[in-house]
DNA sequence: ATCATATTATGATAATTATCATACCATTAA
DNA sequence: TTAATGGTATGATAATTATCATAATATGAT
């Protein structure tokens, strides 16, 4: 595949069997369409790459095609915190993105990624002509954000180990859809996203382990007693 | 002032001046304006009283006119966390509005307050039909949402002080505009609210008391040393 | 390969926070 | 009036969590 320093990936116009159509540009004609796809760029990030950087202005409404990527925020005393993970068909652009100018977070690949970028002038644009598409973003951007604000006062009343329970539980329910998996971040990242130290996760993912509710093999983990894990996720 | 049982009082319309209008019916015309004008209705809460309660289906899209409300949910657990006080101009049907047909959380008034409430079927099809209304709706609705979101995410990672010391400043800035206040909420909703108990909340601010950082009166607070207390909030 | 660095891992200890107990005060109901 | 209730207040103790230290393993760069 052709890439350019930028990890910029100009794609002929595919978007007939795009996600993306269904989701926001069903109401549109033909030759709407056609003016969306010429406008659009698909961009390809390795693992570990950036996608932008909190305080960058916001240029692009960006939409996840491919891939996994973590959303997070350098705090007032420079610690980080991951904000969400978003999967395949998640927007990457929501925090302010009609509403502010720069980026408040920041977004990178945590693997092989493609995302489809328009520029945010044209999007407003089209939103402002077309109240099907407005009114299709609106649903998505806020539906997603209620899911963060829910999922972090759920894991705010827990304790540690309903914390980590709750994480995997996520990992393999919402993302993977399988009861075994990769990690994708690190046990670092987890603490960041969960509100503890990486000490504590580490130390409960071993008392997990040890407790026969999970099997880890590094960054592998297979849930082994679901009952179990839900129960701690739940109540403990 | 007439009222029903149900606290609801049909006002002969004038929102020519309500600040509803600038923020989203702008782009309307006076016919389409006296449309909304005539189902829009507004209601009075006391003190106390509910505005709607998690899992109530979703009738209106709901606004607040004047007074203050607390959002809040009940946990798994049954244990109740404030997702956010809400203040006027803001929206009070915020989280799932759009996207779901039940209310996750519940509303009460903090003091008297008036709401606005349209049709959800209404404000919809308005929605639908003016791409400025839905465009002006995601704006308003999405940087509501992120505002909740980096607040919690501010307070998570701050100890107890810190957590009462941003609040207190949330409350003299943001909603009361003043160094000195009465705290529309006892010390359990505030503990709710934060993320703590309600006996550390108490602590807390008897500590700030003694350090000269703030005056207590009940619920009447003054902030006497804004700098340490916004030391103590950003750093402590 | 080898060095440097980051991640995972575990224990000991310190700090933070929650829980339990008690008391006082204000408000409301009987 | 008294009794009951809920909010505020404070101390003692227990539980939870963070910090510090150290080491083994893995990862990446040269």
């Amino acid at each position: 595949m052709d890439k350019n320093p930028e990890n910029k990936v100009l794609l002929s116009c595919s978007c007939e069997n795009c996600e993306l159509k269904s989701l926001f540009f069903n109401h549109f004609e033909k030759a709407e369409l056609d003016k969306i796809c010429s406008d659009k760029i698909e961009r390809t990030y390795k693992k570990g790459q950036t996608i932008f950087k909190q305080g960058d202005e916001i240029k692009d409404f960006i939409y996840l095609k491919s891939g996994l990527v973590k959303l997070f925020r350098q705090t007032e005393n420079n610690k980080e915190q991951i904000i969400a993970i978003a999967k395949p068909l998640d927007f990457v652009s929501i925090l302010g993105v009609f509403s502010t100018k720069f980026f408040s977070y920041s977004v990178t690949a945590l693997e092989e990624s493609v995302t489809c970028s328009i520029d945010i002038k044209t999007i407003t644009e089209l939103a402002l002509s077309s109240s099907h598409l407005a009114f299709n973003i609106l649903e998505k951007i806020s539906s997603t954000t209620d899911r963060i604000i829910i999922d972090m006062m759920n894991i705010r009343e827990k304790h540690l180990r309903g914390r980590i329970a709750v994480i995997l539980l996520q990992f393999a329910e919402n993302i993977y859809q399988k009861n075994e998996f990769e990690l994708p971040i690190s046990r670092k990242e987890l603490a960041e996203y969960i509100g503890m130290t990486t000490e504590n996760v580490i130390r409960i993912l071993s008392e997990f382990r040890k407790d026969k509710l999970i099997k880890i093999n590094g960054k592998g983990i297979e849930i082994s007693d679901y009952l179990r894990l839900k129960q701690i996720a739940d109540f403990g």
